[in-house]
DNA sequence: AAATATTTTTAGTTTTGTCTAAAAATAAAA
DNA sequence: TTTTATTTTTAGACAAAACTAAAAATATTT
């Protein structure tokens, strides 16, 4: 079966916010993610429910059927693998691919993406630590960690921030934290939370609100 | 200005079929390439028309404008590049890349493409023998010629056929001569311009019928 | 030059995916 | 438990890009 890349769009942020909704996905919550009113999203859905690729039930949101999960797993196996291009073979920074893989992931060629993730080395995870599915479409749990749920000894690069407002980017800044460094917990304070830790080879500390905030991608 | 990508496909349609009319291009001859009906073609020339990227008169056929030229040297640049990709760096045989650059000719970002066209070594033509414009929108003239009008000393590649008849085909299955073949001209005859040629390292008798409908890459 | 054939355009629909405005269902507050 | 607020759906409209059928313009024959 042939999906649009209007329906894949959808199938692909349904997938995404089913991690955070224990029952159905709700109307407006897909709507805010694709920028959309929620009338558009139910006549969406309803067609989607048709093509059998997601549950819908009225006023109680949607899931994705198996077959559904199916077709999400393949978009976000392509743009992650487009990502891995990017930023290791076109020399791109982690924060300027997900607009191009974005278009990227909707090329429709099977054959292509096999053998771009064989160009590739069969990469397991994207830039961003998020991990790439399988051909057959497995995923794997995620190797990106909040630093604040890392134990002492790990270490990892810092791939991102959960709550990116301008205050504390520039706090950030301040402490040279960056994407792409390089940080290992060196010890936790029982009493606060706070974190020694090894920043590219400089001691530094850091407050359980901050590190509640970053994310990792362990290395290995 | 943005391009929709049907707006994309007309004008490198026009701009593939200007090399073959001396006045504007017909409305029919863009519908047979773009398989659709010709009054969904002056739709779309009218609309093309009022964007400036093309020139329409009315029953008398389109021509690009300099702006219209511009936006399809950049997708035919798009194409080509993804093309040497394709077949460079994921090992495609030649004639299965062309609907895979199909689409990824429309991925918008010009920093993606000139980042790939470094990625490739600044190639210059495609893997059929046609040429890639630059950066700044300059197209050579095309290195495929047919074979028929090779002289005596000059050697290529086989990079396709003009005819695509399964009769001519499988003559050329049968005389061994395929895309990617060396052949070098060794001598003409006069009389009825058939060929003594060198294919990969034997000797061959050709007709003109036949080198009438071979196109070769020129070496170097 | 008139008749015929071909090409091109116009007029009116259709499909996809969106929108606004209003109605209906559900959830939250008084 | 009413009332109010929020969420979701329905109904109707619109733009893009295609289509069919018929009319108009151009080309080709006779």
């Amino acid at each position: 079966m042939n999906f649009s890349l209007s329906e894949e769009n959808y199938l692909k942020t349904i997938f995404h916010l089913e991690q955070h909704f224990k029952e159905g996905v709700s109307t407006n919550a897909i709507a805010e993610k694709l920028e959309t009113k929620p009338s558009s999203v139910t006549d969406m859905v309803q067609k989607l429910a048709e093509k059998e690729v997601i549950r819908y039930v009225k006023y109680k949101g949607t899931t994705l059927t198996e077959k559904g999960r199916k077709v999400a797993i393949k978009i976000i196996r392509k743009h992650r693998l487009w990502e891995v291009f990017l930023v290791d073979k076109l020399d791109f920074q982690w924060d300027e691919v997900h607009e191009i893989a974005e278009q990227l992931e909707h090329i429709a060629s099977e054959e292509l993406i096999n053998r771009l993730d064989e160009f590739l080395g069969f990469p397991t995870v994207d830039p961003h630590g998020d991990p790439i599915p399988t051909k057959e479409g497995l995923i794997k749990n995620s190797q990106k960690r909040l630093l604040s749920k890392l134990s002492v000894g790990e270490q990892g690069i810092c791939v991102g921030v959960k709550d990116s407002e301008s205050e504390f980017l520039k706090f950030l800044d301040k402490k040279n934290i960056a994407i792409g460094s390089q940080i290992e917990v060196l010890s936790k304070e029982e009493f606060d939370h706070s974190l020694q830790i090894n920043l590219d080879g400089k001691l530094l500390y850091i407050s359980k609100l901050i590190s509640d905030n970053l994310y990792i991608k362990l290395d290995g």
